[in-house]
DNA sequence: AGCATACTTGAACGATTGGTACAGAGCAAG
DNA sequence: CTTGCTCTGTACCAATCGTTCAAGTATGCT
């Protein structure tokens, strides 16, 4: 089996997601990669930085694809919201698994990162929006619920994790969701 | 003038707010509190982890006072949750002041000090929801609208810092605000 | 005053950090 | 087999990590 730098993506990923930035050690990554250092700086010759950049930008087009596009142009609206749901409530686990770029945007790691940080949740509330005012929302209202929605995320992510309760992200999540409706 | 613990806690809490409980070296820590590595092991002989645990201490201490004790037990609930939203707005500087709580929460720190994490969001939520109940919400509600609540705050401060938009901060804090509403 | 205790200093420790250098393994093409 | 290229493990670097500690200064009590 060959391993290709996009097969490393998502390994690197789960390393920063549990130890952030600066805790993500090039042992911690290797260990989680099992890959040693040379392969990752064959792969990453900007070494820890480029690989974080390359993590952001793998999960920015895997949401860009998956979510904010339908989001955008799907024809039914609300389908594409539900479909919305379902792979957050997949993605993060039932808010077992981090949101990387909101665990970056927390320290001091937001500012090495900063456009890629903010055009995450940039895209995402804009699509969000886009969706909602299709929906029957006015331009106003849309926007404030994609902002309430895509907060509330984040913070059910936060809640989850701090409280170890699957269940409470899923409750809130289900508020979230009604607060959408139309 | 004389430096005391307990006035080095809001520093140290500074320190790991911005850095993160890694990112925050003890030479980082020393130039924000002023203090020697000598004094600082003096004041907290359990070294990093043990000045962690005392800001989260004095942190829960804060809080506890400042708004769970209100929130539970004073007269008028609808007077003690306005004044939780003051005093949040307050706190995290809309938005530009990060949670040392939520943010300790998603990263593998959580696993370090588990107890604390729990405890404090714990408290805020049973805290507001029973000032919920007493302003009408029948308990099944506050407990719902009170988790819904208590993770808006920490997406709001995810979302803000993320996307450096303070206004951000104060626009979801008045939709969760009116959320709570009877 | 003397003495004990509280605090501070800064150098130094071993361990680990992110990063570099490089020789060799593996493989495909000629 | 030779050549060329991608990939990989190891050894090594200077810098920094958290921690310790002997020696110092300040403070307060008798």
């Amino acid at each position: 089996m060959v391993m290709e730098r996009a097969d490393v993506l998502p390994l690197l990923g789960e390393a920063f997601r549990e130890h952030g930035y600066e805790g993500a050690s090039l042992s911690v990554i290797t260990k989680q990669t099992g890959l040693g250092r040379g392969s990752l700086y064959h792969f990453f010759p900007g070494g820890k930085a480029e690989m974080a950049a390359a993590v952001l930008e793998d999960i920015d087009a895997w949401f860009e694809r998956e979510i904010f596009a339908p989001l955008r142009s799907k024809a039914d609206a609300q389908a594409a919201i539900d479909a919305m749901w379902e792979a957050v409530s997949a993605y993060f686990r039932s808010g077992q698994r981090v949101c990387l770029v909101g665990a970056f945007a927390l320290s001091d790691t937001r500012d090495r990162f900063a456009s890629a940080v903010n055009a995450y949740f940039a895209h995402w509330t804009e699509a969000l929006a886009h969706a909602l005012r299709r929906l029957g929302h006015d331009a106003e209202r849309a926007n404030a619920i994609a902002e309430q929605v895509v907060a509330g995320i984040q913070g059910a992510i936060t809640l989850a994790r701090a409280r170890r309760d699957a269940g409470l992200f899923e409750r809130v999540i289900a508020g979230l969701r009604a607060m959408a409706e139309k």
